[in-house]
DNA sequence: CACTTGCGAAACCGATTAGTTGCACATATA
DNA sequence: TATATGTGCAACTAATCGGTTTCGCAAGTG
């Protein structure tokens, strides 16, 4: 199943998850020690990343590591990207300015 | 009533309507144009979207000009961050490496 | 072999979501 | 003033979400 992965992030759970599984790849229970769910809701939400390609498994005999995959997430940072500028404050000052000439004009 | 900014992306509607916004302050009605919704749909998503602060409104008249504030979106910017450099090449070689470097001491 | 452990899948549940229709209200316009 | 226009809000609905409990199954372990 094809999953969007914006809808992915919009959990904070899920993104709890990704940020531990960022830095060391982790099974289902370990994840689970970290949260106030079962074991099965964060199996829910390892799912739904890995529709999304946010996350991929690594099979070790009965134990499967879930591992982060950046790469998904570009799709996020290039929403991202034509705002990046429009919140840096220079560029800010000059929205502002001319903003308040466009109100004048009115 | 406060709102999650990532929550408020999930919706490909409404980052659609960002997409417009940006570009340009528009109406309710100007913007339900752009969709295969009603009128009321589309001002429920804008309140949801002036929620977070993503967008502002400017009142003209009978008329609301809604306009993009890129402030909010910092959020997502900030947890997109750390997970910028893994997914450029370089770096994600160098993990590749260790990746490797780690399955064969198993 | 029996037993434990780690995991996903299924069925169910209350809450939330995105949409609709119908309405009320303020602002323009004839 | 009567009418048209632009808007938000409320009530309703089908679908989805995030969670739980129960189960089945494969992989280790005594």
């Amino acid at each position: 199943m094809r999953r969007d992965v914006f809808q992915a992030i919009a959990d904070p759970t899920r993104r709890a998850i990704i940020g531990l599984i960022a830095l060391q790849a982790m099974t289902p229970n370990a994840l689970a020690e970290h949260f106030d769910t079962t074991r099965q809701a964060v199996s829910k939400h390892l799912r739904i990343l890995t529709e999304c390609q946010l996350v991929k498994q690594e099979q070790a005999g009965r134990e499967i590591y879930y591992h982060f995959n950046p790469d998904s997430m570009k799709e996020v940072a290039d929403f991202i990207e034509p705002f990046r500028r429009m919140w840096e404050s220079k560029f800010r000052q000059l929205d502002n300015v001319l903003s308040n000439m466009k109100k004048s004009k009115k």
